[in-house]
Order: structure tokens, then sequence, then C-alpha cells
DNA sequence: GATTAGCACTCGATGATAAAGAGTGCTAAC
DNA sequence: GTTAGCACTCTTTATCATCGAGTGCTAATC
């Protein structure tokens, strides 16, 4: 069905109208691309590819222009042919500009997105780490000052949370230590559902003289924890979608900027896909919501320990430079699983 | 100069300009607006206001159009002349829709960007607190396990920060405890800038045995009231200068986006104003910056107690809706305070 | 002296028409 | 199977006439 010169003829005709974003006509393959046949020929083919659903027509008379399903078999072919080889050079100055910029771990996300933005020049996309179900690791109550007690919490991945807390009578600084202990006695290693369940069970019976005020502590412990498993979406690169003839029409621009502004649905975006493999690629048609039907997304994973807990990506017309693209992606995800091990990660001395 | 009826005629033309965004002719004002004359007479007069630099002329044969010196005047006598009824009844909505969802500082901060671009239907723009020199109140060293110790700081104004940081050897609970008493007594009270001089003048001299722990915290401690310190800005309803006809240009949208995409400008912009006033306005070619010089920038205040620490605004198209903006800021600048009164400042009980 | 009716004039916007150009698809020859 | 050649299609661009909103001036009117 798809014989060698067909998809040559076809890779010819993406590489082209990636690269200047016009209908290919069978005159400039024929002439630009060296495979030895007349456009009469290239004619042919371009008629056949069409008949197979690999290219579209604006009108009659203008050039081809490749479909959904043609980017999807050259993705598929760069995506199994391409063998990996990073650029360490590159990863690792990479790597440096993160770490120097990045204390804190949204930092580090944000800057991520900014840079993969700056070198790949398309919207880029980065969705804070899942950290699901995150158990708590240590809790204490430190007492600020006469009126005012500080929750601290810590969860398994080093995160920290606080709240403080108005209390009308003073509470002994021991019996605040006194509570901490407890508290950490009792919920240590247990995530929010737990805690619930725990709670339910009435594991506090036993302690009426304290009920007062762990009747206040539980709904922080709870939002707390809640937050810590919130997730955030950052973008970058915005208006660089201006830069695309693609979205010359002004509706087409604002509906896509409106939806990359929408934190909601890029995070469902973001989630709604796997959280495996390595590099994922949804082309045009093949996105969920319609004002990105004729985008493609490229995303990649970064881990932490052995868990997926995040992604980044890049949007941009389905006409993208697939290959300048995967392989950048492809640095951030080991430059990022990397230093967040670093920031986070248990330490292995 | 200006005498009654100019500026009768004036206010007509801006307003209907910021209705229809089109240039305003001599019969529309005859016609719609009631002021006896002729459209004759509104011409003369249009005449006289163009050449006191009131009113500009695309073309030869096109209405006027308010210059920003016309704005400037309508808006001075608009913020003179209009008495301050806040419609509490709105304004307790709005309070209380903030309430609910923000718990946190930057989600206040957020919410309330996104709640004003909604109801003004512009571009809003906020900056979160501006606790410059905020001075330290509280420090406690927390063991998390054998190898982390969590360090927490809380601000006079109960913003807190933490940063874990790995020890290699194990120190006891006690000799924490004991470091933490210690800090808070030197310290307390102290700006980031008096700490450094402190320590500069060696404060920490008459403790040996803990020199290499403190030298690893104080590091830690600098590093997170200069967080503290550090200003975030939120931008809500980008795109919706989409919806302005003058921004139908794609370069002119473009330019507007990127400018808004970044957060140093924006930062410049929010901050390189006063922190005084009730309502700020800079009009058209008020603006420094090159792609605003078309906006407006409506900002108001809010306060934490007796000082000023954020702005919050609105910018749009020089022909924008101040009367209503005006009042939907000053709504927010009441609610603001009262709210981050209650999250932040001292109980007054 | 201020106001107004009247009218010539200006200039962008609109729409129709023509010409140019890029590309296809078919046919017939190689 | 490949290719040259050509008629045909459809968009793009330029040109031109027309339309209409609006001005600015003049002369008449209040």
């Amino acid at each position: 069905m798809l014989d060698d010169r067909k998809v040559k003829v076809l890779h010819a005709i993406i590489n082209s109208y990636i690269l200047k974003a016009e209908p290919v006509g069978s005159r400039t393959i024929s002439k630009q691309y060296d495979l030895g046949v007349s456009s009469a020929t290239i004619r042919n083919e371009m008629s056949d590819l069409e008949e197979l659903g690999y290219l579209n027509k604006p009108h009659t008379s203008a050039g081809r222009i490749p479909s959904d399903k043609a980017y999807r078999l050259y993705v598929d072919q760069l995506l199994k042919a391409e063998k990996l080889k990073m650029d360490m050079k590159k990863k690792n100055e990479i790597k440096k500009a993160l770490v120097e910029e990045s204390q804190e771990i949204d930092q580090l996300i944000q800057n991520s997105a900014k840079i993969i933005s700056a070198i790949t020049s398309y919207t880029s996309l980065a969705i804070s780490p899942q950290l699901k179900e995150s158990r708590l690791k240590h809790i204490q109550l430190i007492p600020i000052d006469e009126a005012e007690i500080l929750v601290v919490l810590v969860n398994e991945s080093g995160i920290v949370k606080n709240t403080i807390f108005r209390v009308e009578q003073n509470i002994p600084e021991d019996q605040l230590l006194t509570i901490s202990n407890f508290l950490n006695h009792k919920l240590k290693g247990f995530t929010m559902d737990e805690i619930n369940q725990a709670m339910d069970e009435g594991i506090f019976r036993e302690i009426h003289d304290l009920k007062k005020i762990l009747d206040k502590i539980i709904p922080i412990i709870n939002k707390s924890l809640e937050d810590i498993d919130n997730v955030d979406v950052y973008a970058d690169g915005v208006t660089k979608i201006f830069n695309f003839p693609e979205y010359r029409d002004l509706n087409k621009a604002k509906s896509f900027i409106s939806f990359i502004e929408d934190k909601e649905l890029l995070i469902d975006l973001l989630l709604n896909d796997t959280l495996e493999g390595d590099i994922e690629i949804t082309i045009g048609d093949e996105n969920i919501y319609d004002p990105i039907k004729d985008c493609s997304l490229i995303t990649t994973t970064y881990r932490l320990g052995d868990m997926t807990i995040g992604k980044i990506g890049v949007i941009g017309p389905t006409r993208m430079e697939y290959f300048k693209v995967i392989n950048a992606l492809r640095l951030f995800s080991v430059n990022m699983t990397e230093i967040l091990d670093m920031l986070l990660g248990n330490p292995r001395v």
C-alpha cells in the first residue's frame, strides 16, 4: 500500500510543510528533494497519498498539506528509528542553569518551562509534582506568641506545609510538645484518607483533656495534606504562537491563548494522559479539547525515585519540528529527574 | 479657555468613543447627546477642542477621537466629583467569595485578580504583598529524621518559610532546641540586613561548639527572609484584550500579551509607581513602557495595618470604562485590606 | 457675535472586475 | 511505469469606480 517511494514523497512533503507552512506542490518536491522522478510522477503519488488519507488539499489548485494521519506515521517512524544520542554537553549546561536558578521545586518547574520554550520556540507547559496520597512524615506544633500556634507538616517527599492558627488562651510549651509527640506517634506514615478514617474510629478518644485543641488541629492537618497534593501548571512562551502563520487568524490565536490561560483545562490535559512512557505525542484531532485540535502536544515525564510524578511538554501547530522538540524534551526529562532526586530524594550515603 | 459647553461636548465625545470605539462625528453628538445646539456648532467646538489638544482626527473625513489629554481631564474630574458610594451589598458578596476561596495569601491575590477581571471585563494585574524588610519573629529547628533538619522561620506578618537541610551526623534533639532558643534570642526582631550586620560583628563568637551547624543555618535564614520579601505578580483575563477592536491588529495584540507575560516588567510596572493614594490612573502615553503606551492602567492599593503592601489593578485600552473600573477597584481595596487584616493581622481581642 | 443651513471636498471602505500565478489532472507519447 | 504538455481551477493581487460619513468654509439668520 505504502511503498518506499510513497513514504519518501510523504516525508518530503512533511518536511517542506513544517519548514514553510505552505501547501506543497509537486514541482517543489521534484526540484528540491532528490527523488529522481518528474513532477508528473510526484503528482500521481500525491494523488494516491491523498486517497489514502495522508494528504489534504485546501482547494483544487493549491498544493497538498499533510494530514494528522501523515504526522502520526512520520512521528512513529521518527520515534522508532531515532537513536537517543543525547548531547551530554548541552544536557549539563541546562542542568547547571536549572540548578542555579531553582532552589524550590516550583521554581524548578517554572524555569524548566521557560527554558524549554526558549530553546524550542514553542509554548511550553509543565505541571508541578503529583504526590498523590502523600504520607505524613512529621508534624509539629510551635508556639509563636501567646495567641498563635504554628503547625508544621512534612510529608514523605520532604514537602513542608505550615499554617498559623490562633488560640484563645495560652497553651504551655511543654503541653504543645506533648501534643506534637502524640500526633506524630499516631499519624506518622498515614495518608489523609487514612487519618480521616482513624479519626472516625476515634483514636483520640483516650485523651479528653486535649480534645479542644485537637479539634482545631485536625482540620488544619487535613487541609495541609490536601494542599500538598494540589497541582499547579505553568505555561511559558504563550505568545510564541503568534509566530506561526496558521495563527494569523485572530480568533484562532484567541482560542489558543484562552485555552492555555485556563489552568483547569491544562491540568486535565496533562494528567488525563497516562503518566507512563518516555515521550508522548498527541497530534491534531487526537486531542480531546476543541481549541487545540489543530495543535500537537509533546510531553515527557519526570520522576522521583521510581515514581513518575510530573509532566512537562510543548504545544504548537501540528506542523511542528517534532525532531527538535523530542530531543529537547528528552534532555529535560533526565535533568529534572536528576535534580529532583537531589532536591527531594532520600539521602543515599 | 475650556468653557462649560466645551467640556460637555468633550465628555459626550469621550462617552461615545468609550462605548463604540469609533471616531465620533458632530452629527452623532448633536443628535444623541442633548446639548441643544446644531451639528455645525458642535463642529466648531470640536475644531477648537482639537486645537487645544483634546481631540485627534484619524483623517480628514473621519470623526474625532479623544486624546490622552482628554482622558486625563475626564478622569481627574471623575475622581474629584464622584462620591464614594460603595455598594455594601456587592462589597460583602465579593468579600464572602474571596474569603471562602482563599486560605493562603497568594491564593487571595490570585482570586482577586480573577474576580476583578471577570467583573470589569479587562485584564487584571495584581502583585503579592510587599513585606520589605520583614523582621524575624520566630525561628525553630526541627529534626525530621536522622539526617534531616527542618528550619522554620516566621516573620512579623505571620508568613512562614521552611527549608529542609541535610546533616552528616545526627544532632540530638535537645541540642537543636538549644540552638533554636539561642537563635531566637539573638535574631528575633531583626531584618535580614541587620542579621547580616550582626554576624559580621561576630555575635556568634561566644559559642564555638555550635559553629559548624550555625554556619549552615545562617545562609538558609538569609535566603528564606529574602524569599519572603520576594514578589509575585498575577495577571488574569489576558485574552480579554481580544475583545477590543483596537486590538484587532495582530501585532498590537502580540505586543500587549508579551508584555503581560513578562513578570519582570509587570513587577516594575506595579512597583515603580508610588504605593500611595487610593486610585491611581496612568493614561496612554503617560506609561513608561512602549507596549502599553495606548493602554490605561488603573490601580489601587491594599494595606496591612497602616502599611500599604500591595497593588491590584486593571489594564486596557485608553478607551476604558473608567467609572466602572474605579468603583470595582475601590470595592477590592477595602475588601482585601479587611481580609488581610483577618488573615495576617495581630489578633486584637 | 453666536448659531446654523448648505454645500463642496476629502478620504477610507466596499465591491466588482480583470489579470496573474500556482498547481492539478488528464491525455498521449516515450 | 514515467513524463511532457496543456486545459482547467481557484486563489491572490491590483485597479478602479462608487458610496458615504464627516469636515470646514461661507453666507444667512437669530
